[in-house]
RNA sequence: AGCGGGGUAGAGCAGCCUGGAGUGCUCGUCGGGCCCAUAACCCGAAGGUCGUGCGGUUCAAAUCCCACCCCCGCUACCA
């Protein structure tokens, strides 16, 4: 009999960055996953590795002095070690300078070449000419580049482009007919409603770096991320016969290039697709937005010296929240959970029970304790991605343990069944707790003696001698009082205070709603002067392509110069209408883009409440000059 | 602006899809028990207008529908 494969992947990451906790959720699932797998018999086969093409790591090489296959070379250990402290057991580690992963790329390019799916272009980007580099809208501030303080321009260079258009009734059909496909559901909605929005081709090369790998159709390109990154998942197991993958792992920021992209790509080439995308949410820290910038980056030495015990971290991250959703990470959040649950229940429990075993010793009989345990619910949930549940169910059984010692008085009974039900138990308990917690689960098997493997689930205990040995885990102490976070509970406190209080003197909520919100439309001056409002002239009108509501103006704005904004009112003004007029401007609105149109600033207009007039303000006087500000 | 997620006891959550007494979990607080165990473990108690609408559907709403308020995230050629 054939066993059955089953092929789980991390995304690769950017060799330039830390380990931290969201990378090391996505790969503590994936290596949960493999190993529950492996558990139940399945041939296994676990890809993670590092995606280290492109212009960002040529520069940082260059910086270091460095050629980039040496820069990254140095890099690689740094995540390797990472996973190694989390016990993570992967299969391969792919790096995007493999060479078998190099030659399947550019197999894969020309078939889609030949295929007519990847034509020639310009791409159009924000660049700043003195760093020579593009950056995207976020990167920038206030349309300026963050380190020359410089608007960014817009710049076209020669790429190719692949057909992302073309597939958008393919991918819609996928998405139907593979209703499991995009994991949660909330995600797989957003892909389908932003899909049938439309889709634009996207760039696959770039002339300005030569850190990639090589187009076999135009070697003066080299393949720019996506193309290449997607592709390791195939590359990996292109030859060993794993594809296609049944879970891709990932946190919801890429999801649209692994749900639009990707199978598109498939599509194109003529592969199958994976079976599952995997999509799980955001981790803070202290509920802020992790950042290197703002120093709430927490890497993987830091996350493992908090308890100093990798299986503490590995339970945690996946106890402590619903799989697909946004989690908060915290020192303490861990230290209680490790205290509580995997020192004070689990530990206390193999400790009092092994100690109870060593003075008073077994006797074989059958383990009606172990009816408490609901193995195959455990399993369903786990094949649900429901690893908070399954953990849960695992834990209240060890809860029923602790109480059954309890109430059983084996300290005065001294009743070797009651102690051989127990040991068989907790038998049961480390074999379906090993993919969370394998070095911890390892430790128990070999002081109960016994096997970890699906099969010794069924397989009564045998009787062995059994020694209390050393803890499974320490307690960890909790010090430090933030300060911020005290201070952060007072206001909230104060608020529900507040809201307490107004509802005790039954003020009427009208009255209330009303004073509120003069609160709030009161500006002070100073708010005011942050607004620069100019007199500008509208010099050109075009239009933008899909864009029904939208112009593209540009305008003159005195010593400003020039600047182009987007503006909604399409509907209301023919070009005619609008060339050479002067209108209000505010200047230093935060810039967008859209319909890839950076916006940068918006014009004044009168508009009713439900938005069918709108009527462009003008100065009165039209000998009012471009620039000039309003006050 | 659009889309998505959230608002449930002092804190953090689950429950909602598939309606059935506010059910559950963890921490904290209070009372008791036990002495095998890592100051652990076991039993019990207090604590909630389930964001708002005396909104709609229903015999029945935390759960389904509508409106509104507040928080958080995403908005594609970016690793």
């Amino acid at each position: 009999m054939k066993t059955k494969k089953f092929y789980v992947t991390t995304p690769i990451y950017y060799p330039n960055d830390i380990p931290h906790v969201g990378h090391a959720y996505t790969t503590i699932v994936a290596d949960v996953i493999s190993r529950f797998y492996r558990l139940n018999g399945y041939d296994v086969f676990f890809l993670t590795g590092t995606d280290e093409h492109g212009k960002k790591i040529q520069e940082a090489a260059e910086k270091a002095g460095k050629k980039p296959k040496e820069f990254v070379d140095e890099l690689i250990p740094k995540f390797k070690d990472a996973w190694k402290k989390l016990n993570i057991n992967y299969d391969r580690f792919i790096r995007t300078t493999d060479k078998d992963h190099e030659k399947i790329v550019q197999e894969v390019l020309q078939k889609v070449y030949d295929k007519g799916d990847i034509y020639f272009g310009k791409y159009e980007g924000l660049y700043c000419v003195a760093c020579e580099r593009y950056y995207t809208e976020k990167e920038l501030e206030n349309g300026n580049c963050p380190i020359h303080k410089r608007p960014a321009i817009l710049l076209k260079e020669d790429s190719y482009f692949f057909r992302l258009s073309k597939y958008q009734k393919k991918l819609l059909e996928l998405y139907k007919k593979n209703p499991e496909f995009i994991f949660p559901e909330s995600r797989r909605n957003e892909v389908i409603s932003r899909v049938k929005e439309g889709l634009r081709d996207f760039s696959i090369s770039r002339t300005s770096f030569d850190w990639g790998i090589k187009l076999p159709f135009d070697k003066k390109h080299v393949c720019y991320v996506w193309f290449d990154a997607l592709l390791n998942y195939y590359s990996a197991t292109k030859e060993n016969g794993y594809w296609p993958a049944d879970a891709h792992l990932m946190a919801k920021d890429i999801v649209w290039f692994h749900a639009v992209y990707w199978p598109a790509m498939l599509m194109s080439a003529g592969i199958k697709f994976p079976k599952r995308l995997l999509v799980h949410g955001y981790w803070t820290f202290d509920k802020e937005k992790i950042s290197k910038s703002r120093g709430k980056i927490i890497n993987v030495d830091e996350l493992v010296s908090l308890t100093k015990n990798s299986d503490s971290v590995r339970y945690f991250l996946l106890r402590d929240i619903v799989f697909g959703e946004d989690g908060d990470f915290s020192e303490k959040a861990l230290i209680d959970r490790h205290n509580g649950e995997l020192v004070n229940k689990l530990g206390n429990l193999i400790s009092r029970v092994s100690g109870l075993i060593e003075k008073y010793g077994l006797e074989k009989c059958e383990n009606l304790l172990a009816k408490k345990m609901n193995i195959k619910k455990f399993n369903e949930l786990i094949k649900n991605y429901e690893f908070d549940k399954a953990l849960n169910e695992v834990f209240s059984f060890i809860d029923r343990c602790n109480e059954y010692v309890q109430h059983k008085k084996i300290w005065e009974t001294k009743n070797k069944k009651v102690l051989y039900e127990l040991a068989d138990s907790i038998k049961i308990i480390a074999i379906l707790l090993y993919p969370f917690i394998p070095e911890s689960c390892e430790k128990i098997a070999k002081q109960f003696n016994f096997k970890i493997n699906f099969k010794e689930l069924k397989t009564p205990l045998k009787i062995s001698k059994i020694q209390k040995g050393e803890h499974l885990f320490s307690p960890v102490e909790y010090k430090k009082e933030d300060k911020q976070k005290r201070d952060k509970g007072l206001q909230k406190g104060d608020k529900e205070n507040l809201q307490k209080n107004v509802n005790n003197e039954k003020i009427n909520k009208q009255v209330l709603i009303h004073k509120i919100m003069e609160g709030i439309a009161e500006v002070d001056f100073s708010d005011w002067q942050k607004i620069d409002l100019r007199v500008a002239q509208i010099k050109e009108v075009e239009e933008i392509p899909n864009a029904d509501k939208l112009w593209k103006l540009k305008l003159d704005v005195g010593e400003l110069g020039e600047r182009t904004i987007c503006a909604g009112i399409k509907q209301f003004y023919k070009k005619e209408e609008l060339i050479n007029k002067k209108i209000i401007y505010f200047t230093n609105l935060k810039p967008r883009i859209l319909k890839g149109v950076e916006s940068q600033g918006m014009l004044l207009a009168a508009t009713n409440s439900d938005h069918t007039k709108v009527i462009l303000i003008s100065p009165i006087d039209n000998n009012a000059e471009n620039g000039m500000k309003i006050s």
